[in-house]
DNA sequence: CCACCATTCTGGTATATACCAAATGAAAAC
DNA sequence: GTTTTCATTTGGTATATACCAGAATGGTGG
């Protein structure tokens, strides 16, 4: 079946030619992992159409997750999507930065904050407790996965930013503080991006992402840590195994 | 802090400030849930932009999830999200369907099918038994909300398709069957959806959505269901409650 | 009262063009 | 060999315009 075939019964847009060619390069391979793909511009010249279609396609293809932009750089085709279990509350970082390197952090920022109204109740402390906070950006092969901006408690963790914050934090709460997580809330959704999200993770502004938000809960069932990760929607894909019940 | 401001520093695109005025709108409560969106040209007269930025404008929105597109009839206010509670693997029309009414259940396709590669191995049963298929989209408040394909073993339950489809399958399994769902393992991640889903969504094609796969099993073990729902993104937010095993 | 039809509204697709700013890479200066 | 400079390429924003097809509306004729 070719292209003249749908345009006999119904009309085939123009930007979905581009869309299967580019889908076919990609699962065939003939696009590898993090290769670039063609430009807007190439592509329009290319298939005879302007360049707001060829650029209507690739956004497609984005949307798809058969590939990613990154900044004004160009478009590269996607890696494999990460599978998080977030039946095992343990960071990301105890995940992979076992089996090889391929994760860093970056520290964007870390500060004192008080709860405010939402905080409080996420924390069961009262409004006003002092928290560290602190914002970093997690990267799989150097590409940006997610943007992590986590809360935690400060009595607990006393001289918590003296530690080297490039690793999993649950996993330093736990050695350096014999707080270790037992449990955890998590709500997954789907939402735009803010400006300062879309900078960190080299996407437009309003791109959609997949938010995880997680409270941490120590063995005594009290909440020490409250945790909100925005993954690049291609990249990720969360698993729980769940038990009924009644 | 009004435009001019920030027109001295940087320069703010003009969709950016018709996405604000939007965001207003909704967030004051001025545009009620299920309220009419002004349409492109509306806005574009309004703001004194071209069509294609308003347009620009809206689809940002409704990547907000602030809004949602109905085919050609026009943008409307989303609802408030659905909580779905992914750790109780039972469907959600057990959860919604007995709190009141506003949800609809369409039954889009019902036939018999044969195990492929995939569905054999999640399963775990031999390639090409028999199972039975079906399609649904579920509304809330007449408004679609998801579409979703299951895969049920025929052997288990004979005569499936003499009952109403139009009802939670899951109920429906334990309580005629006496097969009561045990555990789930669940998939999330975000895609784009495909013609056929973005149609019974009344979507545009290629929007993204969330995926949630579930294989459900029973007291034995032995998986008996496997289901795949596409939502519309700005309408779900999945939660669970995990324990950490080690 | 209802069935039919034309008008008007909506979003969807597509064009050709323009300018900007960030990123890249190659040539020129040191 | 290193640094600086500059032209090129890239995506991002924006315009004005055009046509299409589905959906709603308001009227007209039965």
């Amino acid at each position: 079946m070719n292209a003249d075939d749908l345009d006999k019964t119904k009309k085939t847009p123009a930007f979905q030619m581009v869309i299967v060619h580019l889908r076919n390069q990609i699962r065939s391979g003939k696009l590898a992992a993090h290769a670039a793909l063609p430009s807007e511009r190439a592509i329009a010249e290319q298939f005879g159409i302007s360049r707001m279609t060829a650029r209507r396609a690739l956004l497609a293809v984005e949307m798809e997750g058969l590939a990613y932009s990154s900044g004004r750089r160009g478009r590269f085709v996607s890696p494999q999507r990460v599978a998080y279990d977030i039946s095992k509350t343990v960071s990301l970082s105890a995940l992979i930065g076992q089996d090889g390197p391929g994760l860093t952090i970056k520290v964007i920022s870390q500060q004192m904050a008080q709860a405010d109204a939402a905080l409080s109740a996420k924390l069961a402390v009262p409004e006003g407790e002092v928290l560290y906070k602190y914002i970093r950006v997690f990267l799989l092969q150097d590409h940006p996965a997610f943007v992590e901006e986590e809360y935690a408690i400060a009595s607990l963790f006393p001289g918590l930013f003296d530690h080297n914050l490039q690793q999993s934090t649950t996993v330093l709460m736990e050695r350096e503080y014999n707080v270790p997580p037992h449990s955890g809330d998590i709500t997954i959704r789907m939402r735009a991006l803010n400006e300062q999200e879309a900078g960190l993770l080299n996407l437009p502004t309003y791109n959609a992402g997949i938010e995880l938000e997680q409270v941490i809960y120590g063995p005594d069932g009290k909440p020490f840590c409250f945790g909100r990760q925005i993954w690049r929607g291609e990249l990720a894909e969360f698993t729980a195994h769940a038990i009924v019940r009644r």
